[in-house]
DNA sequence: TTGCTAAATTTGTATGACAACTTTAATATT
DNA sequence: AATATTAAAGTTGTCATACAAATTTAGCAA
């Protein structure tokens, strides 16, 4: 039997006490499943770090980097020379994550994926879309039509970010709030290709605006199924020009 | 004039400089853009806090609150004793705070507009699935309708979670990675609704297990159209459940 | 070359101090 | 009495130093 078997023996037998979490993380667990379980709601103040420090038993040190993570997670807000605060916890949690998650992983493959996911889901909200949109929905569609048709030709960002505002508008239009969390990161990547496609293919343009204009006024006369036919044909044009792009695009 | 329109009028020349940002976020925000940018890479080794602390010209408190709170995110990780990497960005950043959202907005309201957004997804994801499953998928399909026959009737958080999980295998099974990652948080929410309806409505088990049925033949078959039906199907019926158990609960 | 040991390196935690900001309490003014 | 103003107290932000705990590295021995 070697040492190294004896080792391992001795170590079955006795295996190392290591606590795998640092004190701070500790502390992040215990506030943490405060605030799931609503023992401390959002607004309310949570006792100052020093009183903190006594009731964990650790070190300033610790328990202002526990503050510093959850906080950081959007769990807390801190205020210097005023204290520490539960916040509600903001669509913005989710939406950055997920909008940092696809620009760090876009590529090819993923592009795919996310032109996939549009197609899911874009027609069937357009459709309750028209079923749902309120007044105000309707006008900023408007608008939204008008600032693109206005827009400088050349200025393909703009262009970009109008037609990121289109779908977008829509997807607030269905009155479901789950779904802007879901598709805003996706939408916040389009500016950068579609500013492409505006830039290099011709009657991107002009199909935009037909097709905008179309989804609209199928949703302003509540025609639910014509407004999602004409969001996926959309949608399948738009497709072709980004694959036009691509197809240019160095590896 | 007022002295406090001298200090007005001279505020206004002078601007008070306040910098918004504590020395802790400025760090936090020049080393996520640097991940941004792919200016450092997944796996790579940052500087030590020491060198840090010097680059940056500031404390190491400072410089440790930054990195914890980068590490909460999940953009770094840091090792007792070795040094500070850059991590890929997992999914799991991105399902972490869905699921915790959905978790602390949950009511009758969000309820509805989760069954909603199911209603959009699932039927076009198990359409894909029957489309681009593998031979694997559907042995894990089959395992898991097994699963929910052979299990204990009176268990209904197993059968919640056996449930939870065929409706995610249908979502990996579409090959589609982001797909996963906006479903999983929905489905995390599923067993403690369904064990609720498994435990209260008598033939919820045997439609559960009709259905599951029916859309693991769909999908064995490659038939799209048929397993988006069947889905559809599935998740109506489920809704009805739902609402009776809502119906009975209090507000 | 391999295995062990010791030293050096590096992150985790504790403590004390002061700065910067906010809140509260006391004071002065009208 | 009500309202500003000011001062004091309270609270978070940052710095410096020290040591503990884990890992890595280098040196030594078989």
């Amino acid at each position: 039997m070697s040492p190294q078997d004896v080792n391992e023996l001795i170590s079955n037998l006795f295996p190392r006490i290591h606590n795998p979490l640092s004190l701070s993380q500790e502390i992040v667990e215990r506030i943490e499943e405060l605030v799931r379980q609503k023992k401390v709601l959002p607004g309310e103040k949570l006792p100052t770090e020093a009183k903190l420090c006594k009731m964990f038993g650790v070190s300033r040190t610790s328990l202002r980097e526990a503050l510093q993570k959850l906080n950081a997670r959007g769990l807390l807000r801190i205020r210097k020379g005023s204290g520490i605060y539960v916040t509600d916890y903001h669509a913005e949690n989710v939406i950055k994550p997920l909008s940092l998650f696809l620009e760090l992983n876009l590529d090819r493959n993923y592009l795919l994926q996310v032109m996939e996911i549009r197609r899911i889901i874009e027609p069937p909200v357009a459709e309750i879309a028209a079923a749902k949109r309120s007044a105000e929905d309707l006008s900023k569609l408007e608008k939204n039509c008008n600032d693109l048709k206005k827009c400088d030709p050349h200025d393909y960002i703009r262009q970009g970010q109008i037609d990121k505002d289109f779908h977008l508008n829509i997807a607030l239009a269905s009155q479901n709030q789950l779904i802007p969390i879901i598709v805003e990161p996706i939408f916040l990547l389009m500016p950068k290709i579609r500013s492409l496609v505006y830039e290099r293919i011709d009657n991107a343009k002009s199909s935009a605006i037909t097709y905008h204009d179309r989804i609209l006024d199928k949703i302003r006369n509540s025609d639910k199924a014509g407004a999602a036919r004409a969001m996926l044909k959309h949608l399948q044009i738009a497709e072709e020009h980004t694959f036009q792009i691509l197809a240019d695009l160095p590896a």
